[in-house]
DNA sequence: ATAAGGATGACCT
DNA sequence: GGTCATCCTTATA
């Protein structure tokens, strides 16, 4: 795996990916330590990546608020599979969502993946936004269908992928970075479920949604 | 075959 | 801060 520049601080990235015990622990516990580490795309010779700045978890069975409340259907059949895949699901038909399975086999857990911090080959992300080159970086990727569109994450390619394998198009990656103060609230956009505080983001980071 | 709803974002004021 | 575009997944007939 070749050196990932952070085009923002200037300093080479730890490269290694997360091990899938990473995401073997209940979804809250998953969600609030993928903060300030990086997900990253594969683009060619180079890649597209950005610093987890917002996270929500989706419990299973419990969780009414959770796809896979219901039970294992052919869309979530991903959620009740080995942790650190990720679950791409359409949403109002025009955005995508990407999420990280966790907690073991037959367990349906997994945590949202909100906004990101671009670190690497922000220029392509911002073109693949459709932003003028000199859009602020906030923009990029401060939400879940803003993420997607930024490192070209799609249901139909990436559904299924297992996040935790190196040479992944998509992968999640271990970062020194020093994260700072975590803040959680109640989860964006549902209905049901909807006072647990299952939302964990950066405090004070530009790059979060909903400011 | 068809209907209903949904973990959003862009653009307007 | 409000409106609306837009379509996939699922449930039911």
């Amino acid at each position: 795996m070749p050196r990932l520049l952070d085009e923002i601080s200037g300093k080479y990235l730890e490269c290694r990916v997360l091990p899938r015990a990473f995401f073997l622990p209940q979804p809250e516990i998953v969600a609030r330590a993928l903060l300030g580490r990086i997900l990253a795309r594969r683009n060619g010779d180079g890649w597209l990546a950005g610093r987890i700045v917002e996270t929500e978890a989706y419990l299973g069975a419990e969780d009414p608020a959770a796809h896979a409340f219901a039970g294992k259907t052919q869309r979530n059949a991903v959620l009740f599979g080995p942790p650190g895949h990720a679950y791409i699901y359409s949403i109002y038909g025009l955005h995508h969502c990407l999420n990280v399975s966790c907690q073991p086999n037959s367990i349906a857990g997994c945590v949202l993946i909100r906004a990101l911090e671009p670190v690497a080959g922000i220029a392509i992300q911002r073109e693949n936004r459709g932003l003028p080159p000199d859009a602020a970086v906030t923009r990029i990727a401060s939400g879940p269908g803003k993420l997607c569109i930024a490192l070209g994450v799609t249901r139909t390619r990436d559904n299924g992928i297992d996040l935790t394998a190196a040479n992944s198009s998509l992968c999640l990656l271990e970062d020194e970075y020093l994260r700072g103060e975590v803040a959680s609230g109640p989860r964006v956009g549902i209905t049901k479920a909807a006072h647990l505080p299952l939302r964990f983001f950066l405090a004070g980071n530009a790059c979060v949604s909903r400011r």
